[in-house]
DNA sequence: GGCATGTGTATTTTT
DNA sequence: TACACATGCC
């Protein structure tokens, strides 16, 4: 009564939320309670007094941490979520580098860039070394990204990375070298960092003898959540901040470690009671969310992975219903099935957001979106697309970084090069106008800093003398005549926004610092970029009447948001998800149907699950089936995605695949059902399939033999 | 140099 | 569908 977080709580639970002090490791099978139990440690630990601002609960999203906190909060009466640390590594990492940043040399003001900002700098230095011209394809900007970031986490070789991961791109290791080089140098100089560098500078600041103290020592209790998809440089983090005090608590579910290609990595659970001697583990395998048919299936499907730490799992929900297999004849027809039983379980009483649809790639979902637009069935997906990945947001968002970190380069070449007239060559001359980036510029840096107009830049200071915007606003550039008046226009509309009072970020309590003076608020800086932004913006797009309702969204998000550089900040870090794809009239209720990838879906749960595609080639994707580990992966995979349903599951396979790509008239593959149903799993599940299919076997033979004439008359056409 | 146009080619998941 | 690259015209 008087401890209400302990109510209703198992006996492992109520074991590893009472724990005290040292390290815990929590291994938590899928719908064991593993939110509840960490956020009833939290409030546990408040509980017991320690200060809210001494606790530090890592997580997978943003939102999963205010959940906990929230939760905690409320069980506690006392009001102090605002004051518990929580939140992503990077996110995480982002604040504290604000305060002890210094101490790495880091400037203040660093902006963080995003993977799409990252591949447009790759993309800079891919056309300046002018790599490969002739020869065959060299790996896209997207490419030199994922291969740079791959290497960076998992610590590993370049070469070993290419063969193993990338062997593709495995003859261009000699090109890869200077590229990532100078990738480096590049974000030193224009004072920005990536995602990993958030990472990495904190694993080096926890090394930093005096500071590394510091930081560790803020922190009586550091939790960590979804420890199963953290990588090396995060568990080193760990190491870091625990090597005094040793309180630490990690929860995981090795059999859901689902983020490889992120380079995290099994072995930081599996070895996490090594690195940390006299660690306590403790199981949770009683599930609370599905029925047990659904167990029993996830299960089977489970059974054939290698190295495991959890058991099978199971529940006290007992119920006869079995999950269900569906043939379908093609996707379409499944797409017509899932909408029908969507609505049949809405009439039950299930509102749509109480159901899901998985699947495992982003455009998975294309078909069946236009399915439910036509449907006016209104729905929501997570993963794929993000809003912020937009062009038109991106360059909003651009304006607002320049003004925050003036040496910010990709951001400058994204609004110089919005302008008529100016193209790449020119907005690198008008850069090196500007003394961008030269702040900090390593030397043997300066290829394209064009001595046009030296401008007595002062190097390697921060000074706002001489800063790139002071420099802008004082004019007498030299630009393409095309653009001289946009210019004009922009440096009006820059200069209107300038001159805020920075918040402090260095205090905890940052809100509460105001904005002194009559400088413009985020909002109206927002508005003045924008009436700025919008006659450019229509010469761009032709389609810009839809895109100006996210420029609208991105407003309202704004208006949360007292400090500029917190928003430009938070957005990269904690992107929102796309809210203008709801299809359909708005309902009173706002009730919507989730669409969301399967990586998305982790740590979620709906009363009824569809998992969409369920042939081999989708899940396992056919580009992941190389070697076991992979393939592994892959079925882990699908057991989240099965294992996220509570009452309700439904699997489709659609039986023929038409391939549009090869304009190839209606030719079509013969699906396989996925390679995770074995026997066995097919054996726990209803297997039904629409009145169109018993004859289907044969009807497909016929058409495709009819379909291999028609390729061959092909030859003699055109 | 910029810009419009045409061609060939791709590898999925996200902080 | 988007991106990288080539070509031709201003």
């Amino acid at each position: 009564m008087s401890e209400p977080w302990l109510e209703g709580l198992n006996e492992q639970q109520r074991e590893a939320v009472k724990h005290g002090d040292g390290p815990l490791l929590i291994i938590a099978g899928a719908g064991t309670g593993k939110t509840r139990t960490l956020a009833s440690r939290v409030a546990e630990l408040l509980h017991r007094g320690v200060p809210p601002e001494r606790i530090l609960l890592l997580t997978f999203t943003r939102r999963a941490a205010a959940e906990m906190i929230s939760r905690a909060d409320h069980q506690t009466g006392l009001k102090v979520s605002t004051r518990v640390w929580g939140g992503t590594f990077h996110a995480v990492s982002n604040r504290l580098l604000r305060i002890y940043g210094r101490a790495l040399g880091l400037p203040d003001g660093f902006t963080v860039m995003d993977q799409s900002d990252s591949a447009d700098m790759m993309s800079l230095i891919r056309n300046e070394l002018g790599v490969a011209k002739d020869t065959k394809r060299f790996p896209n900007k997207n490419t030199l990204v994922a291969i740079y970031s791959r290497t960076v986490n998992s610590q590993d070789k370049l070469a070993d990375v290419l063969e193993r991961h990338f062997p593709w791109c495995a003859d261009w290791e000699e090109e890869l070298v200077p590229i990532f080089d100078r990738y480096v140098d590049r974000k030193r100089a224009s004072n920005v960092m990536d995602y990993d560098d958030l990472l990495l500078h904190w694993k080096l600041l926890c090394e930093r003898p005096g500071v590394g103290d510091n930081v560790a020592g803020r922190f009586d209790h550091i939790l960590v959540d979804e420890y199963q998809d953290t990588n090396i440089v995060q568990a080193d983090i760990l190491a870091g901040m625990r090597r005094r005090n040793k309180n630490i608590c990690v929860v995981g579910d090795d059999a859901q470690s689902i983020y490889s290609f992120r380079a995290a990595t099994i072995r930081n659970i599996l070895d996490f009671p090594q690195r940390f001697p006299g660690t306590r583990v403790i199981t949770l395998e009683q599930n609370y969310r599905s029925i047990q048919p659904i167990l029993d299936l996830s299960n089977a499907v489970m059974e054939r992975a290698k190295e495991r730490y959890t058991k099978n799992l199971w529940s006290t929900r007992a119920a006869e219903r079995r999950p269900a297999l569906y043939y379908c004849m093609d996707e379409s027809e499944q797409c017509g099935l899932v909408c029908e039983r969507v609505l049949e379980h809405l009439e039950q009483g299930i509102p749509l957001r109480q159901q899901a649809v998985l699947f495992r790639a982003g455009h998975h979902s294309d078909a069946l979106e236009v399915e439910l637009m036509q449907r006016r069935i209104p729905f929501r997906k997570f993963g794929g697309l993000k809003f912020i990945e937009s062009a038109h947001i991106k360059d909003m968002l651009a304006f607002l970084r320049v003004l925050e970190n003036p040496h910010d380069e990709i951001s400058w070449f994204r609004i110089l090069c919005m302008m008529k007239g100016m193209g790449p060559q020119w907005a690198r001359r008008v850069m090196g106008q500007l003394g961008v980036r030269r702040h900090l510029a390593a030397e043997g840096d300066e290829l394209d800093a064009a001595p046009d107009r030296p401008a007595g830049v002062g190097q390697g200071q921060a000074g706002e003398m001489v800063s790139p915007l002071s420099r802008f606003f004082a004019g007498k550039l030299r630009v393409p005549p095309d653009s001289e008046e946009t210019i004009t226009e922009l440096r009006k509309a820059m200069k209107d926004c300038y001159g805020v009072e920075e918040l402090d970020e260095e205090s905890d309590e940052a809100e509460s610092v105001v904005a002194a003076g009559s400088s413009p608020t985020l909002a109206v800086q927002i508005q003045r970029l924008r009436h700025y932004y919008e006659p450019v913006f229509k010469t761009i797009y032709d389609n810009w009447q839809v895109r100006i309702r996210d420029i609208e969204q991105l407003e309202q998000i704004a208006g949360r948001f007292r400090s500029r550089r917190r928003f430009v900040a938070d957005l990269t870090l904690d992107p929102p998800n796309s809210t203008s794809d709801l299809a359909g009239p708005p309902y009173l209720d706002d009730d919507y149907l989730i669409l969301s990838t399967m990586h998305s879906a982790k740590g979620c749960e709906w009363t009824s699950v569809y998992v969409i595609h369920a042939a081999d080639g989708m899940i396992p994707s056919d580009m992941a089936t190389k070697d076991e580990v992979q393939i592994d992966e892959e079925r882990r995979l699908f057991y989240v995605a099965l294992t996220r349903a509570k009452d309700w599951l439904y699997v489709y396979f659609p039986l023929r695949y038409y391939h549009v790509k090869h304009r190839t008239g209606d030719a079509h593959n013969i699906a396989q059902l996925t390679r995770f149903l074995p026997k066995k799993a097919l054996a726990l599940l209803d297997q039904r399939s629409s009145e169109s299919l018993p004859s289907l076997g044969a009807e497909l033979r016929a058409r495709s033999r009819s379909e291999i004439d028609a390729q061959f008359k092909q030859r003699w056409r055109s």
